[in-house]
DNA sequence: TAGTGGTCTAGACCACCGG
DNA sequence: CGGTGGTCTAGACCACTAT
């Protein structure tokens, strides 16, 4: 048996969440003050916040001034999602990553790009098609704008062989950013340029950036067929 | 101009987020350390760390002992998903919410899902297939697997009338969850059921449970035709 | 208005890891 | 080994809100 003299917050969190999980407090329930836990527990009240500020965060519990803490009622599943550079995250999977243009030029937006941005009147921006290869298939398609006004530097890069998202990440952070995740059928022209069968489910994943208003770009990147987001809590 | 004599943490976070934004330090430099920073900023060395580690956990900065901070090279963009209830999910439109059991019964898991649960040898689970309603059209047909062993309490639980999941979220919390989203074409069977044509593409999220190492439950929840999983970072 | 969580501080010590 | 971030503590005050 080891004595542990000094808790951490870890433990804390831990011992608390064990109380939910062997039922001792569930969902509704009201658990004790910071202070009682602290108490109890034998540690500092700030290690107690610590622990409660992570399994408020987890969406696990909910704290209210006054109120107190309660375990969640109807517990959300909380994930945390990481999207990658594609590149990193062909070449994580061990497989050859290769980039190539389809198109670039200026012109007016579409109007659900417009939309996305939450503007009323078309603007030019520059189009760029292009698609990410891994192991020589293609992997994702990549439809994107991005606006001139706010990102003048880009028309001075080569994108022909270098991913614009690439650029973009590394010299222009957001501030915001919007995700949208969903399925779509393959158009004849998806079919072409991702090797696949017209009607073919597609999963797409479009991200749209600001930096304070100013819209960034806003980018559809449809997948090949199999593709899939994962992750786990 | 207002003097603020006490920083808080999101005061800290946001003007070391307006240097990294404004490219007084760019992707790969490294900061000041904590302490020089609290000290020019006027405040507590743990005022640094607390808004230094929300940059850290949001993927801005990389922070090592010894090695300091460094603003991120390769940023991934990363969003917190939250996974409502669905009836909830429902209500929150507005909708009128309704459930309907399709099927229920014991059965041999499939290997597919035996592989998502990690097991070799095939079992028998509760196997049920539900339909989530909005305004009266289709929303969400789930297909569940439900590990007997591990839960056998949700026998005695009738489920002709509300959702597994429900009595799941609130009665069995889980240690362990994977998620997975993809796409999928619509099977004869997933169009009738969905009110939709076969082919159609559509948006479809699994998620498996465990607690400890137990399994506890797997569900695909394939969506109608338009939906859409959305988060803001 | 009183009780609860949220935050800040100053100081101490620990854990990790680069030079 | 020394420097950096990570954590704990004790105490104080603040901010929100249930009662």
């Amino acid at each position: 048996m080891t004595l542990q003299l000094r808790l951490s917050w870890k433990d804390v969190r831990d011992t608390i969440h064990a109380w939910i999980l062997e039922s001792t407090y569930g969902p509704g329930d009201k658990l004790p003050r910071d202070e009682d836990i602290a108490e109890q527990l034998g540690c500092a009240r700030s290690t107690v916040q610590r622990a409660m500020r992570n399994l408020s965060d987890s969406g696990i519990v909910e704290r209210k001034r006054k109120g107190g803490t309660q375990v969640r009622l109807d517990p959300v599943t909380r994930a945390t999602l990481d999207i990658p550079i594609t590149r990193k995250e062909v070449e994580a999977k061990g497989s050859a990553y290769s980039y190539q243009r389809i198109s670039e030029g200026m012109a007016d937006i579409p109007l659900g790009i417009a939309a996305r941005f939450g503007l009323g009147a078309s603007v030019k921006m520059l189009r760029i098609e292009a698609l990410h290869i891994s192991d020589q298939r293609p992997y994702i398609y990549e439809d994107r704008w991005i606006n001139t006004e706010t990102v003048p530097e880009i028309l001075s890069i080569d994108l022909s062989s270098e991913s614009a998202n690439e650029w973009l990440v590394r010299n222009k952070p957001f501030s915001r950013c919007d995700l949208r995740f969903y399925a779509v059928k393959a158009t004849e022209y998806n079919a072409k340029i991702l090797a696949t069968t017209p009607n073919e489910a597609l999963f797409v994943m479009e991200r749209t950036t600001w930096i304070g208003t100013q819209p960034i770009t806003s980018v559809k990147a449809v997948t090949s067929p199999g593709y899939q987001l994962f992750t786990q809590i």
